[in-house]
DNA sequence: GGTCCAATAGTCTCATTGATACGGTCTCAG
DNA sequence: CTGAGACCGTATCAATGAGACTATTGGACC
């Protein structure tokens, strides 16, 4: 899956080097699709043997490898963008196991985690805001990245909604906000 | 990390074999921690090394263990449970990453993306509320189970607003509907 | 009582991943 | 010209994910 994103990115920005998409997974899909950097040289070699790069070295001392999409590399990424099945997201988050489990600890455990989920969200928040804002929604060239950033800002209203509450009123019935219906 | 949602069910429901943990993780954290079954077979011997459980044997010809919490176990779990830090949460959402390149695509794709995403996010959104809505909120056994429901709910409602925003109105410049700031 | 099917229960294997330590190379300030 | 820090890449190893495979059991039906 993660190889999708290497065909996306050297399909959008040109060839590159595993070390440039390790920077732009980093500034883009890192935050809803998380690469650890030794992927990034494991995947596009693998890519290469199927035919769906072609990698060119660098001579100098530092041997850099280019890659760059091929033919048959881009009608992949057609074919994937157009599948009509979607895998499940999967999400792992350790603030929601503790969560489920709060009852069997301390009720100030769960205070505390309430707050620092409630701040964590927030500088999420602020961050998706700040970077949303600074695209033109106007430009073809950045609308897909526009968008993923605004269902980032919803989901992070969702959590900071969540756990404010939560962290303002833990003995609260229900937790549910008013967007409730 | 998967070992504190083992350690977690046994603590809460009592002695478990590997099968039953399965069963309990399905309907309860799976959709925000899912757990291979293989796992469920491979954390409670490793946890038993680590004195954390103890495993009694079953004689008969299906021979299940059956793991019960030791105190220190119990203490792992408390410590894990009052622990200052939380690790970030991990999402890998497909569909996100579809959605971050669907300008490399066809615009049509993008729509068939919407509608499938917005049709599943309702029905996840529909079986959290019918869930949410089977539990007493005022009983402190189901407590946490109701507050991790309430997040899901308030998660799900983001992932429709957006997906059935921007399917109802591909071409719009900014997709954040009405309850923005 | 026998026997067959579906549900239950558990094991195994293998490629991939995650985490992180390690090893080189470049550049620029002092 | 040198060494510190940023840049760039590889290696290693345990843990994980996926799913094939095997075995047991409890009925349903004869």
């Amino acid at each position: 899956m993660s190889a999708y994103t290497v065909l996306g990115l050297i399909a959008r920005h040109g060839p590159m080097t595993p070390y440039e998409l390790k920077a732009r997974v980093e500034q883009s899909v890192a935050y809803f699709w998380p690469i650890p950097h030794a992927q990034l040289y494991r995947d596009p070699p693998r890519l290469a043997e199927m035919g769906l790069l072609t990698e060119e070295a660098e001579a100098g001392g530092r041997r850099r490898r280019v890659f760059h999409l091929t033919d048959a590399g881009r009608e992949a990424l057609r074919a994937w963008l157009s599948a009509a099945e979607v895998p499940q997201a999967e999400t792992r988050d350790p603030a929601q196991l503790r969560l489920a489990f709060a009852d069997l600890g301390d009720a100030t455990d769960l205070v505390r985690l309430a707050r620092a989920q409630e701040s964590r969200h927030r500088e999420l928040l602020d961050l998706y805001r700040t970077r949303h804002a600074a695209l033109d929604p106007a430009d073809a060239a950045t609308r897909s990245r526009s968008r993923v950033l605004a269902l980032g800002i919803l989901q992070e209203q969702a959590q900071v909604a969540f756990w404010a509450a939560l962290a303002a009123n833990p003995d609260a019935l229900d937790v549910i906000p008013d967007e409730q219906r």
